[in-house]
RNA sequence: GCCCCCAUCGUCUAGUGGCCCAGGAUGUCAGGUUCUCAGCCUGAAGACAGGGGUUCAAAUCCCCUUGGGGGUACCA
């Protein structure tokens, strides 16, 4: 049975590179019928926050995710919060300690600092030297005595640590060139290297599937694992992701988070498609595509090295081909909240006038790439139109009047329009005018809507309704008397 | 500094030695859709980082250089 998890650290907004790994670690759970696991990892007690650890479940929830076991739902493996969990580090640390296997530290956090320093300065591996592993019975017992503080580190061993990465191939360290880690803080908390090879020893996870800046620290812990015991896991290593600066997706791009997209109104199932597009490419070339489609063909390791870009163009185009073909009372629901915001609509639901709101939506569709951008969209339907110097002398001249008090007189024989009666009605003005194109739609348009750009005419005139249309024509050919 | 990973159009990618003077998508530009913006349709421009090998044949394998990213914490 394969276990895969997504460990995060509630210590800021859910972006997009993050969610990107539990996303494939979701797909790998599918794809293999194994169990997805959610995992927090809060151990650094001072900038992990509650509140990030509830926004990140409901980011993951909202983007389409589930998990069989986590914090919020349980599972066998309780608790899957690693700051409910510290008496399980410590009590395999202290058995790391009979053993021989790790080690206290007393240096300072000061001291460490220092050596590091001056190691760079001189041009030296700014590593620790291990100078507390081999201190005397003495010496360990006057630093007891002193009751300074202390951490706990891994003896690493001197071996060549060869793994082979599913998406990278083998990999290999010299374990030489790395220090004694600290597992444990001397505040009692594991450190991340510690509490991840523990808890993916505990919980049985197969296949641990991370981002690619967790790779060095690999043989770290496949040497953890050595010394619990326990056969490591395999590894994936996925590729990074940047922003258009080109550098690492993080807490620092606060614009990138899920919440933020989510509150733009960008459609859940295109954001999560637009995510999987990155490092990794269908097979049949179909770019736009439903998860359940493509879950048999997925394959890890054909996943990219490379790290990628994150283009908000490409996602706002694909977001785009979702809202077009989301189904329309769907996507009123979701223009609902927005157009109350802007008090276009009543805040009582039961008040809104919904077949004239899924006309709008249907109209303006295909002009937006998420639901916020609605807002700009629909003024016209809901606002009096204002008219511009330019567009009253325009609509003054002698063609435009021609064109309105036909297109008008036209309108007084109707009852109802619809798109197309008012195609019809067009056809007539053109022929008794003598107009067409530009010069025939504009005057009509921004008698209409006070502006030359907006939704194609037929569904304007269509949504206004018969009697709005002849009051806002009617104001224009006053102009002319005036 | 040292260690590790990576390298195809601006961007995301296909390509696993001949099917590739490199395919798709997005973006850009042009034309079409009897109004505009958008959408949609059609078309165009646009890449194998550089240098050495190996091979009858290299985007694909090897080496070097360059570039990018990561790690080297009592962050994760």
């Amino acid at each position: 049975m394969i276990r895969v998890r997504f460990a995060p650290s509630p210590t800021g907004l859910l972006h997009i590179g993050n969610a990107r790994m539990a996303v494939f670690n979701w797909l790998f759970a599918k794809r293999h019928k194994g169990t997805f696991i959610l995992r927090i990892e809060d151990t650094d007690v001072a900038r992990s926050e509650k509140k990030y650890i509830t926004q990140l479940i409901e980011d993951l929830h909202w983007l389409g995710l589930t998990w069989q076991e986590g914090p919020d739902v349980g599972g066998q493996y309780c608790p899957y919060l690693q700051s409910e969990r510290l008496h399980i580090y410590n009590d395999i640390c202290q058995n790391f300690l009979k053993e021989g296997m790790a080690y206290r530290c007393y240096c300072t956090y000061e001291e460490l600092e220092e050596r590091r320093q001056i190691a760079k300065l001189t041009g030296k591996p700014p590593r620790y030297d291990n100078r507390c592993r081999e201190l005397t019975d003495k010496q360990k017992r006057a630093f007891e005595t002193s009751g300074l503080s202390y951490t706990i580190r891994f003896k690493v061993p001197d071996e060549l640590v060869v793994f082979d990465d599913l998406i990278r191939g083998t990999c290999q360290f010299d374990m030489s060139l790395t220090g004694d880690f600290v597992i444990m803080r001397s505040d009692g908390t594991p450190s991340f290297h510690f509490a991840v090879a523990v808890d993916d020893t505990l919980m049985n996870i197969t296949h641990v599937i991370r981002g690619e800046d967790h790779l060095s620290n690999t043989p770290c812990h496949i040497l953890l694992f050595h010394a619990l015991k326990q056969k490591p896991p395999q590894f994936a290593h996925l590729s990074l992701t940047m922003g258009a600066d080109r550098a690492l997706l993080s807490k620092r791009h606060g614009a990138f988070s899920i919440s933020e997209y989510r509150r733009l109104g960008y459609l859940p199932e295109g954001l999560l498609n637009y995510m999987m597009l990155l490092g990794w490419a269908p097979k049949d070339k179909k770019e736009k595509f439903k998860v359940d489609n493509i879950i048999d063909t997925f394959e890890i390791s054909s996943m990219s090295k490379s790290a990628s870009v994150f283009d908000q163009q490409k996602l706002d185009w694909l977001s785009g081909q979702y809202i077009r073909e989301t189904d329309l009372d769907k996507l009123t629901n979701l223009a609902i909240p927005y157009l109350q915001t802007a008090g276009f609509v009543f805040t009582d639901e039961t008040k809104i006038d919904r077949a004239k709101l899924k006309m709008i939506l249907d109209a303006v569709r295909s002009n937006i790439s998420c639901m916020s951008q609605i807002v700009q969209e629909v003024d016209i339907f809901f606002k009096d139109v204002v008219i511009s110097e330019n567009h009253v002398e325009f609509l003054s001249s002698e063609t435009s009047q021609t064109i309105l008090s036909t297109f008008y007189m036209n309108l007084q024989k109707l009852n109802t329009l619809s798109p197309d009666i008012f195609k019809e009605v067009l056809k007539t003005v053109q022929k008794e005018t003598k107009v067409n194109g530009k010069g025939l739609y504009m005057p009509i348009r921004i008698a209409l809507t006070g502006r030359e750009h907006g939704p194609e005419l037929y569904s304007i005139a269509n949504i206004l309704g018969i009697n709005a249309c002849k009051t806002r024509i009617e104001r224009f050919l006053l102009v002319k008397n005036k």
